[in-house]
DNA sequence: CTGCGGTCCTGAAGGC
DNA sequence: TGCCTTCAGGACCGCA
């Protein structure tokens, strides 16, 4: 699912793409998933991609920008046309089929090439927001910036004793953690998926904020994770490499890498949640 | 305010 | 073999 290493994975690379090109056309077969008008676009130019939290950022010339989530199954997909200098990756064949494949529900048509939006799940959307309507979107801070501190995260924490895996997923207070890393983050900070936020101790706090920055930027390292079930590619039509270094996502019954005792999985808010029960407290 | 459960959707996996 | 049920999951919505 493409939380903030994904998605910006696919910023990154749909930036060296696209950015500076213009939309010549848009094919929306699916009408839910494109909220807007396709003539508000059509014709603009693309001035920068960015990303906040889980949300991809295409600004455009004039006042507007398409906005992107990906939800559990979205995929952008950037087939260079032939003949075209290729500047990022490779028009690998998708999953062994053509694009557009039944999960592609919107075509961008772009100067030099296709940008494809698939989505097998159909939960993703791709919104058309006025600039100064991008603020509209209630995220708390985004965890590379400079007010996420300790002192927040304490702030945060206190004032809740529900289980701190979801506090750490709740976009409001903390923009882009999802599943897999708020796992992968508990782990490495050595505490519990369901102890009360408001029980953490300082030390703790500090721990944990270290380790949710860490396992993100493992993730941006390595592309992103396409675990198994998930949906996730880079534009480029290749997988990410993250899910090879999980510590424990979706490795319920096998054994931990630190200590060897057996993860386990339990149920916390309707998410699958994975932890070793000696190496977190 | 909190917490719960339903909703969207599809394919894989399990049961009989 | 084949049909039916269950499950996964981000964000949001309605209800108690």
């Amino acid at each position: 699912m493409p939380e903030l290493p994904e998605v910006e994975t696919i910023k990154r690379t749909l930036q060296k793409a696209i950015v500076g090109k213009t939309i010549k056309n848009i094919e929306v077969r699916k009408a839910k998933i494109f909220q807007g008008e396709p003539q508000e676009v059509i014709g603009r130019k693309i001035e920068g991609i960015e990303r906040r939290g889980k949300m991809l950022i295409i600004k455009l010339s004039g006042d507007k920008a398409l906005v992107v989530h990906f939800k559990l199954t979205g995929q952008m997909v950037w087939v260079p046309e032939a003949g075209e200098q290729v500047t990022v990756g490779h028009p690998i064949p998708f999953a062994g089929t053509q694009l557009p494949a039944k999960t592609t529900h919107v075509i961008f048509d772009i100067d030099g090439g296709k940008l494809f939006y698939n989505d097998l799940r159909q939960f993703g959307w791709i919104k058309v927001v006025k600039l100064d309507q991008l603020d509209k979107f209630q995220l708390g801070p985004e965890p590379f910036d400079k007010e996420f501190t300790v002192e927040y995260l304490e702030g945060i924490f206190s004032r809740t004793s529900k289980p701190i895996k979801l506090v750490l997923m709740d976009q409001t207070k903390i923009a882009g953690v999802g599943n897999i890393y708020a796992n992968e983050a508990l782990f490495e900070a050595g505490i519990l998926p369901t102890r009360p936020a408001k029980k953490l101790r300082n030390e703790e706090i500090k721990k944990l904020k270290e380790a949710i920055i860490k396992v993100l930027e493992e993730g941006i390292k390595y592309g992103g994770s396409s675990a198994k079930d998930e949906a996730y590619i880079k534009p480029t039509g290749e997988p990410g490499g993250y899910q090879q270094h999980f510590r424990v996502y979706q490795r319920a019954g096998e054994k931990c890498r630190k200590c060897g005792t057996i993860i386990k999985r339990v149920n916390l808010g309707g998410r699958g949640t994975f932890w070793c029960p000696t190496c977190q407290k």
